[in-house]
DNA sequence: GTAGGGTTAG
């Protein structure tokens, strides 16, 4: 028999703990988790009407607390079947219960992913607070709800509930995942009108709104106009330039910010290993490597999959493979990682064999992207009949992922290869999708490769309608146009892309000697030893030409005399970098260029003659794949 | 009781 003054004995946090037993006791009954909720099962659960009854003789607010612990202790331990309990027991012997408690009940529920139950909570509770609100916005923000989230953020400003730190962090985040910024615009002007501009959540929410909506500018705005930083805030716009593709900011930045005092953590220099995966810096790479090693930072998957990432994106997949070897732990990220690592650098019986090991090992189950870097690594890696092999097998579920777009674009990509164009033309048409430019562009590339005139003009005239100012589809055009010596169509579509006023992204090179990038654009104006590359261009062309090297002159679209052509040919950044690499390195050291576009064939072929002239390995980087070239020949078999 | 940054693919 229980009495009042052992009761009093007890302190609440003992109670639950006795408590918390037998729910998870109750909750490993199946027949239990089966039966609905009904209030005479508590009744008969002894041990929680007891630690109740318990609470309840020290008074109400005791209740409430008693409640609050018993529904933490259900979270931590997963006990859907306790929160229940004690929901139902709240209505039943609770007089008014205060907000905060219903606030619990619904975090219960959203922490269990019950998010119908939550919102029923929040419906059915007599007040709502910017609380309660804001707990079952950010649940459905979280698990991926976002117009749900927005709707009842428009509720909740309905109801005259004004929006605290917290709303605003969430709702801005929301929108981030929302195509646009037009939503996160507006939500800013409201953040201004609410004062919580200089809010440290709030304001990296907003900066990393405006950088994943492409406008880095304002980010960086809303970063420069924060009163205090913290790794967040700083990680959030580093991550942002990393994300947009501007590398060196990125760098210069987090160099800048470690200065200022910063202390990166494991997400920071994920996000720097971004940047230098994309400036292909293996030495950089290699120092954050060492620094993460010496400082000591968590080896959190998500770092060491930026490692893999980094090390095959700089040229080193036997680096990359060394860091997966190494983990305890992957992620299907990780092995993706890997897969796309040997897929672009033309690969295809590493990313087969190592794709045979994941299902083998069956831990982790393989997504969209598992597939499509399987696809692509056969396509790239010389494997047509396997590739589509497993084309077949996904078209037929047996992969259990839903076949998309960019699948179907490797397929248009193997058929294009092996010259099957009439069969790639047909497949496209046949596609259960709208074809998107990237695939009439992969079967325009392909044509290229064919000199298929005939299909190739079907299917530039296409992509010219459909992407009027993408230069690169002129000038793939015209080279098939040059190739079948129709120069008068080449005229004319030089007289179209100058009508259209078609902008072509700058291409630039680089090089990476001694930890520093050198960087060259098409006849460089800015290297401080551009004279010298020049010449070494010049007498590298000289020394290939009597090796048989004939320039493609169909790569310079300029309407201008065969000479002119060869000297524009000679200027392109590539050229220059590979020159400079050359110049700048000891004998026998393999050159590794980067480029940001796609190589052109000219390019490709000179550094073809190079490599067998100096007996010298060189590795391209373009914007689509690793090209090595040993002793005059690409591991791309020619085709890219 | 409620909140912000991160890794693969395109």
């Amino acid at each position: 028999m229980l009495t009042k003054a052992t009761f009093c004995a007890h302190q609440p946090m003992q109670l639950s703990r006795c408590l918390s037993n037998a729910l998870a006791r109750q909750t490993a009954c199946p027949s239990v988790l089966q039966n609905p909720p009904k209030s005479d099962t508590l009744r008969s659960g002894g041990c929680l009407r007891e630690a109740l009854l318990e609470m309840a003789i020290q008074g109400p607010e005791m209740v409430f607390a008693g409640y609050v612990t018993l529904l933490d202790e259900c979270v931590d331990k997963r006990a859907l079947r306790g929160g229940q309990r004690v929901h139902a027991h709240m209505i039943k012997t609770c007089y008014l219960p205060p907000i905060y408690l219903w606030t619990r009940l619904i975090v219960f529920y959203t922490k269990l992913g019950l998010l119908g139950d939550a919102r029923r909570v929040l419906d059915e509770m007599p007040l709502r607070n910017v609380v309660s609100w804001t707990a079952m916005i950010s649940a459905y923000s979280q698990k991926g709800y976002a117009s749900e989230a927005l709707d009842l953020f428009q509720q909740m400003l309905r109801s005259e509930t004004e929006p605290n730190e917290f709303t605003f962090a969430t709702i801005l985040a929301t929108c981030t995942g929302m195509s646009g910024f037009q939503l996160g615009w507006q939500v800013h002007s409201l953040v201004i009108k609410n004062n919580y501009e200089s809010h440290i959540f709030v304001g990296s929410s907003l900066l990393d709104m405006y950088a994943k909506a492409g406008k880095i500018h304002e980010a960086r705005e809303v970063f420069e106009c924060l009163p205090e930083r913290d790794v967040v805030s700083c990680t959030a716009i580093i991550s942002g330039y990393a994300q947009l593709g501007i590398d060196e900011e990125a760098i210069e930045l987090f160099s800048r910010l470690q200065r200022e005092g910063m202390d990166p953590n494991y997400v920071t220099y994920a996000s720097v290993l971004t940047a230098l995966s994309g400036l292909a810096a293996l030495n950089h790479g290699r120092q954050v490597h060492g620094h993460v090693l010496r400082r000591e930072v968590p080896f959190y998957v998500v770092l060491q999959n930026s490692l893999i990432d980094m090390y095959s994106k700089c040229g080193s997949v036997t680096y990359a493979r060394r860091v997966f070897n190494s983990m305890s732990e992957r992620t299907v990220i990780t092995w993706n990682a890997m897969l796309v690592g040997y897929s672009k650098h033309g690969m295809g019986r590493q990313v087969v064999e190592l794709f045979e090991f994941m299902r083998k090992e069956k831990k982790v189950k393989p997504d969209s992207v598992t597939l499509l870097a399987v696809l692509s690594g056969c396509s790239h890696g010389g494997l047509e009949e396997r590739g589509l092999q497993l084309y077949r097998e996904i078209i037929n579920g047996e992969h259990g992922v839903q076949p998309e777009m960019e699948h179907y674009g490797c397929v248009i990509d193997m058929l294009g290869r092996a010259g099957q164009l009439q069969e790639a033309f047909e497949h496209i048409q046949q596609m259960p999708f709208e074809p998107t430019p990237a695939i009439w562009g992969s079967l325009l590339g392909a044509c290229r490769v064919h000199s298929n005139v005939d299909i190739g003009e079907l299917v530039g005239r296409k992509l010219l309608e459909l992407e009027p100012e993408n230069a690169g589809n002129y000038v793939i055009l015209s080279n098939l146009y040059a190739t079948a010596g129709r120069w008068e169509d080449v005229r004319n579509l030089r007289h179209l892309m100058k009508e259209k006023a078609v902008i072509k992204e700058p291409g630039r090179s680089w090089v990476e000697l001694d930890q520093v990038l050198h960087t060259f654009h098409a006849s460089d104006r800015f290297h401080p030893r551009r004279g010298e590359v020049f010449e070494k261009v010049k007498d590298l062309s000289l020394k290939i030409k009597a090796l048989g090297y004939v320039p493609e002159l169909s790569c310079a679209l300029y309407d201008v005399d065969d000479e002119q052509k060869e000297k524009i040919l000679l200027g392109h950044s590539e050229k220059l970098a590979l020159a400079f690499g050359l110049m700048a390195s000891a004998e026998g050291v393999p050159v590794r260029v980067i480029k940001n576009l796609r190589i052109c064939v000219d390019c490709h072929n000179f550094a073809k003659f190079v490599s067998k002239l100096y007996a010298r390995e060189i590795s391209l980087r373009d914007k689509n794949r690793f090209h090595h070239i040993v002793n005059g020949i690409c591991t791309c078999g020619d085709y890219w």
